[in-house]
DNA sequence: GTGGTCTAGACCACC
DNA sequence: GTGGTCTAGACCACA
């Protein structure tokens, strides 16, 4: 039990989640190698199956290319990492200002309490 | 299964979260009569007990009082209610720059970001 | 279910305490007529027997005396009640100290907290 | 039936107060480790939910700390456990004089008799 | 009917 | 082993 995975989602979509997240976060670099999907299934605690399937979703996205001898990296295309992290970050975003709605906060007062955290200094 | 509980924190924390957004954002006004506690259990579809411990964590809140023989109200204290949204704003907006810092972005970044998704009306 | 008799005690010995209490706060006072044994029993929801076994108790104290034609009186003796007030005011005070010096107070400090407590007015 | 429990309050509150007892006048002291839950409500005859949520309310008030996997100890903060002391007392003293005020007792009187009572040693 | 309490028994995560 | 959580089901007091 290693990746805090829940019965909400499919397994194999947290998966993905989690290691795009690794992925533009620079936890793995454009070009890095990743662990084999053993290992991977191991570390996370799954099955090799499903961490099949997710890196299989990652590849169709682009973000990791397989080297039929040597294994998977992430993409060397820094510009798609750039891109796919500005797509999590949108999705983040507009949860944010979901969940600040239902709070009854307009924009304003967001875009004051953004501001005002960073003042704050977090 | 009704109120997409997960598997990750306790139950009963999720309720009072829950229960908290209800009040905090109008869903339950100040001095509404809540249902009763079997009436909340069956709609969260969890033991009464769960709920009851839920119920007791907001009293000790003071989000909500008891009478004993005829059900649960919200606090009459709309400053009380106030306060704890804007204690739940700060959790939220905490945990964003947190996810968002991770993605790697900095405090002006977002800032940019934020402007930008209300300029889009998102 | 009126006089918040528990089952620690026997309910007659617990019977005899509160309507000491009674006789000796004045609640009752020297030379009243009581309520009949039915009655009080009634009062207390206990049954008439063991309400008859207080009585017989407090009577063998003094504290009552039965007139064979028209009920049960409070004693004359005013000496007495009082006298008896005495007596449970000492089994309180050295209840109370007993208490105060299980959480570790000497005596002089008891007798600083109650001046203190006088003091403060209440 | 190990700790003179009564039904005339939850069995849960009792536990509180024996407990607080106990860490107050020293009997744990501050830093001890405490039994389990386990033992601890085999101790009292109760169940051990019921030792639970007596546990939970201590350390709400911080007179425990938990560690998840090696039991509950005492806190450390002595300061802590001697304000403690101090209301418990209080709260004694309030019901000592709302006692001897009903038998009928003057402050002056009370505070007379509480003197005699250090003069006789008991 | 309401909330409150208690028990018994189960399962979980942590180490 | 530890504490924590959850469920099911029972009983109580109050009005």
């Amino acid at each position: 039990m290693a990746w805090n995975l829940n019965a909400d989602k499919p397994i194999y979509a947290q998966l993905v989640e989690i290691l795009q997240m690794q992925i533009v976060s620079g936890q793995y670099r454009a070009g890095d190698r990743l662990p084999s999907v053993r290992e991977l299934a191991a570390i996370a605690s799954v099955n090799p199956n499903t961490m099949q399937k997710a890196l299989a979703e990652l590849e169709r996205n682009g973000l990791i290319n397989t080297q039929r001898t040597s294994g998977r990296t992430v993409t060397e295309d820094s510009q798609l990492i750039r891109q796919t992290r500005s797509q999590l970050a949108g999705e983040y975003i507009r949860n944010f200002f979901q969940i600040m709605k239902r709070l009854g906060y307009s924009d304003e007062k967001i875009l004051a309490l953004v501001k005002h955290a960073i003042e704050e200094g977090i």
